[in-house]
DNA sequence: CGATGTCATGACACCGATGTCATAACTCAA
DNA sequence: TTGAGTTATGACATCGGTGTCATGACATCG
């Protein structure tokens, strides 16, 4: 590979000079300069930033760590890879400051952030990034004091900064929706237990009925799966022991769009329609499924691209020293994202009450 | 950041002990060992690879770049997002080398491509993957004569060595697997017509007819988005045509899962029971959707990470310098995974028959 | 015309590792 | 005890850029 000495040579100039042209630092005459982009031309040269950074100490080098890293042994089920939109996002703000994101994968194995913060740090990132790929507790390894660093979607002990969705927000906005369409039974079908996420909507769910003046009834929320387990018939026995309560919901605020696609699935193995019988609303606005369900499914947007680029901002406010120190982790919420899986009641007729002269459903 | 020579300052030592410390490639005194491991831990001190890679002449990185990206000005629809599997498959094996992948993400916008190769090459990396996010011919600016390159998905008109999925094959295992379970009219809902995809998943679909010595009806195939738009009437209406016909097929082929999902709404405001009065297969195996949907989805698992895996093998020894200069891109296939959507037809009945005295469905 | 200032360019050192070679310290056999 | 051989360590140059300072070529002005 050529260097600036080889250019030097061939465009008879001092090295020092090609490097005036190359970095447009000082004036050289337009004879020179000409000679020497038809060297770098001719020769292919491009810099080494090893070169460069070793003398400016400056790498212009971001780093992002992100991976399905749960602080638990067992992995949880997968989620709707919403770290690549957070990544989006940052890639975004940080492509625009010309400097270099460098994204690393775990592929899921908590034992290779270690490594992998190390290998950033030889490469000396100016900025560290660790998005997670649900909202969670981490606990790092441990990186020198005042190496600016950033959390996304997870947040830990030792308040370093970080940028979180608010599920309660959300999740209370959705079902103020809801209820703003005549809907006053809200079933809630929640995340594991284990989730950070769930016990932030329940609140949220909470919030929203509180301001609709609606009383909470502890029998309309279920979680489905205990913590490890999926089986599906726990689905169907959740929505069971729901839809054969007294006063059966008109609604189902499920915990994700996942959810509410099996959802839709086993209703209509009932002969139950959707939203004709029973409206469906999901979480996390997953467009693949969201858009593509039939009806297309009501849910709420959690704006990842956009908890991409306030993490983006905040680490570069970090690197350059401004003296914001953010204590509280930042919340980041967006839009209910309206579509046609919940319909709107008229105030006296409540479509399911059929069900309730039918008993239990058999499995 | 501490040097190599604070922490030979520290332990009393000359910073070329320290290197041999680091490397382990001399033998060093315990005595001596142990203070200078006491100081760069006091110091903190990790190296820098700058100054190691300028040293060495080897960065030890491969540079990975993704991104929606066409050849075409205006995005096709949003894929299932398959390029994050195939860059964990290249991760595996990078990682596994010690080499560090630094993957840049394009953000769907062609005109990053040459900025992210020119960063790449000024970081010196020991060779590039470019990773599309769906099978199609790119043109990608021109690199060095020699830099080590391995396209995932993609193909162009220089022979740079590819890895590609094998459509084709995968198409015709699934229709196999359809006719060996007594199905013989098998439609089939083609993706875009642009789509390199299209093509050889057609060319895979006649491969299992003539194999099992059924004639081709071209009235079963149906293109039903025309380039560019994605209505939802125009599915309506392809299935429609399908299901009149005189001998209307006992199961549809679908250009992906995404767009099987999409039929199994359709169906079932029909009133069409899935898998009962007609069997469904997808494409790609996108596991959200296959396994999520009521009932799963029979599909062929498009292998990503294992191309992602043959990649990263391929351009370990294109840098290797090995000899081995596979002119013809190497083809991935992947399982049929066989799964409920598609049922078992006896040789005397056809369960769809009834259909045929419906007329043509309404709209 | 000579003093002063500006502009274009070059010489040289330095960033932080490590390869090469030299050398001090030590072991062991004659 | 001494010379040969081995082991542990250090001095120095080098990788490819760029900051600092010096210098030579002109232009400008009194």
């Amino acid at each position: 590979m050529a260097t600036i000495y080889d250019v030097a040579r061939v465009a008879g100039v001092s090295p020092k000079t090609v490097s005036r042209v190359l970095n447009g630092d000082a004036p050289v005459k337009k004879h020179t300069r000409d000679a020497i982009n038809a060297a770098i031309a001719d020769l292919g040269y491009v810099p080494s930033s090893a070169a460069r950074s070793m003398r400016s100490n400056k790498s212009g080098l971001i780093g992002l760590i992100t991976g399905a890293i749960s602080t638990k042994p067992e992995p949880l089920e997968p989620q709707g890879l919403p770290d690549l939109f957070i990544v989006q996002g940052i890639q975004r703000v940080i492509g625009a400051t010309g400097k270099t994101l460098m994204i690393a994968d775990t592929g899921g194995r908590f034992d290779k952030v270690a490594p992998l913060i190390n290998t950033f740090l030889q490469h000396r990132v100016e900025g560290l990034i660790y998005v997670a790929e649900f909202h969670q507790r981490v606990n790092l390894p441990p990186v020198p004091a005042g190496q600016p660093m950033v959390l996304v979607n997870c947040f830990d002990d030792m308040n370093t900064p970080a940028i979180l969705p608010d599920d309660r927000r959300c999740q209370r906005d959705l079902v103020a929706q809801v209820i703003k369409n005549g809907h006053r039974r809200i079933g809630h079908l929640t995340l594991l237990k284990s989730q950070t996420a769930t016990a932030l909507r329940l609140d949220g769910y909470k919030d929203a009925l509180a301001e609709a003046g609606i009383a909470f009834d502890p029998a309309l929320v279920i979680t489905p799966y205990p913590d490890g387990g999926m089986d599906s018939q726990l689905l169907w026995d959740a929505i069971d022991r729901l839809l054969t309560l007294p006063q059966p919901p008109t609604v189902l605020a499920c915990g994700n769009d996942e959810m509410a696609m099996r959802v839709y699935g086993i209703l209509r193995t009932r002969g139950i329609k959707v939203p004709e019988d029973i409206s469906i609303a999901g979480f996390d606005n997953y467009r693949v499924i969201a858009e593509t369900l039939y009806p297309p499914l009501s849910t709420v947007d959690l704006p990842y691209a956009a908890m991409g680029v306030r993490a983006a901002e905040l680490l570069l406010s970090l690197i350059n020293g401004d003296p914001e120190i953010p204590t509280a982790p930042a919340l980041v919420s967006g839009p209910v994202c309206w579509r046609s899986s919940v319909t709107k009641l008229g105030t006296t007729s409540n479509s399911l009450t059929y069900l309730q002269t039918n008993g239990r459903m058999t499995k």
